[in-house]
RNA sequence: GUGGACGUAGCUCAGUGGUAGAGCCCCGGGUUGUGAUCCCGGCCGUCGUGGGUUCGAUCCCCAUCGUCCACCCCA
């Protein structure tokens, strides 16, 4: 099968029809939702320059250095299909002059690629739902962007989430704390283990955040966070905490909780669930005031985040609340040439008469039989019946699939979408 | 990138060193036009791929590809 055309690309997941209503759903109360809070979509490449992410996520994350698709395209240019979709958003604003002071709450939902290996709740096209407020310094924003996120569970009847949150400080803060951790580490190289090891040159806050039991004493040592924070920082974060408590959203405060891409500052939130194994991270962000001045804009405050969709539908998909596929609700059946004839027309009056019903006609043929067995399993609530002998009279027989008690119905072929339609309004909320 | 498990019909799985089965699905039938129950019949597989051992392998060995799980990292 390897050299097989049919063979999908590795990480590359197909969304079938049999889960595609979970996405629609997701994506419509996405939709409603960050238009409630005041948010424009917009739409981005899914291609841009390497150097791009490069500057913008840190040259010694994990996702730069090896996990990016980038290629150099026919005209000599190095390229890089997105790994996430801040560094594009906040190109866009600086390119099509959007900054200038103003202020913007903008959101985008895509495929986004990294080269990982791929497992439960992990692609290499993954999607995610992005949402940026551009122009916001103060945490009142980081509290109704959170609220925002609480809220998209509440109407996606997700509960099992919780709500993660940390401040890394200033910039100068954070180089200043993540260079005596260098040091307290250092100290203790010989404790580390591999992987630690590891992270000590590219992103020593990261140890904090080992699960080897082994490391867990010289980390509860070693310098803390939250006692290196700048005044600023640390009065910003008490706001935040208040403005949650006030919403009535609860949280935890992780000291341990840092991002993996270098341009997060002070408030960085996590919202976490126990359903999805390893993958536990669901959707994530946290501010970052100094990426729009490193990329060239004017200085501008920024907040943002990202959430899986792939992860939100496998939630969806455990607590079952969103359709996994819409059932028609009107099934044609209809035997002989001139009755399919007859019906292609019927099928269509009735779409006319109930444009929002999905009215579906036996293609193809097929004894009775078979026809009803296949009304049976679209989910259609009624099944329309019309042979050469219902041709003849003129009429079409109405037969309701879901109550066994109800006969057939007779009405007549010409106002037969009049008579559809009020069949449910009879019988509909 | 590291470690582990697994790859048999569209799906869920059984099976044996002598080239394969069940259930579901799909199609047809159970007196000539009415589904979801029941009964009968039919269709479907180069037993992931390539080598090796053997008289002979789906079953043993090796490799490879793929899937899944964990680590790493992250949404």
């Amino acid at each position: 099968m390897s050299a097989s055309i049919i063979q999908p690309v590795r990480g590359m997941n197909d969304v079938l029809p049999t889960e595609i209503g979970r996405w629609q759903f997701l994506e419509r109360v996405v939709r409603e939702l960050l238009h409630a809070y005041g948010y424009d979509e917009m739409r981005v490449p899914v291609v841009e320059q390497t150097d791009l992410f490069k500057r913008a996520i840190g040259e010694y994350t994990d996702v730069v250095e090896k996990e990016m698709y980038s290629f150099e395209d026919k005209g000599g240019e190095r390229l890089t299909l997105r790994p996430e979709a801040t560094a594009g958003i906040v190109r866009a604003t600086i390119s099509n002059g959007m900054l200038r002071g103003a202020r913007h709450k903008l959101w985008c939902v895509g495929p986004m690629f990294r080269h990982e290996k791929p497992q439960k709740g992990r692609f290499r096209q993954f999607h995610q739902v992005d949402v940026e407020a551009i122009g916001f310094a103060g945490p009142d924003i980081d509290a109704e962007l959170i609220a925002l996120t609480a809220q998209l569970w509440r109407r996606l009847g997700i509960s099992r989430v919780a709500l993660q949150i940390n401040s890394l400080g200033t910039a100068e803060a954070r180089r200043a704390y993540r260079a005596q951790l260098t040091d307290y580490f250092r100290a203790h190289h010989a404790a580390l283990d591999e992987d630690s090891q590891r992270r000590l040159e590219g992103n020593p806050l990261r140890i904090l955040d080992s699960k080897n039991p082994a490391m867990q004493s010289i980390i509860a040592h070693a310098p803390s966070l939250p006692d290196h924070l700048d005044a600023e920082s640390r009065e910003h974060f008490a706001a935040l905490r208040a403005a949650l408590d006030a919403l009535g959203i609860a949280y935890q405060v992780n000291p341990r909780l840092v991002r993996g891409l270098d341009y997060y500052s002070r408030t960085v939130f996590e919202w976490v669930t126990d359903a999805l194994g390893a993958q536990d991270a669901v959707c994530s962000g946290g501010r970052y005031d100094g990426l729009i001045a490193q990329l060239g804009g004017e200085p501008t405050p920024a907040i943002g985040f990202a959430m899986g969709v792939e992860r939100v539908v496998a939630l969806l998909e455990q607590t079952g609340t969103a359709p996994a596929t819409v059932g028609a609700d009107v099934y044609v059946v209809a035997q002989g040439d001139a009755a399919v004839r007859a019906a292609l027309v019927l099928a269509d009056r009735v779409r006319e008469a109930e444009p929002a019903r999905r009215v579906e006609l036996n293609l193809g043929g097929g004894n009775f039989k078979a026809q009803f067995r296949r009304a049976d399993r679209s989910g259609a609530a009624i099944a329309l019946v019309l042979g050469e002998d219902e041709l003849a009279r003129g009429v079409v027989q109405l037969k309701s699939l879901r109550d066994e008690s109800a006969a057939a119905i007779e009405i007549s072929l010409a106002t037969a979408g009049q008579a559809v339609a009020n069949w449910f309004k009879e019988r509909v909320r």
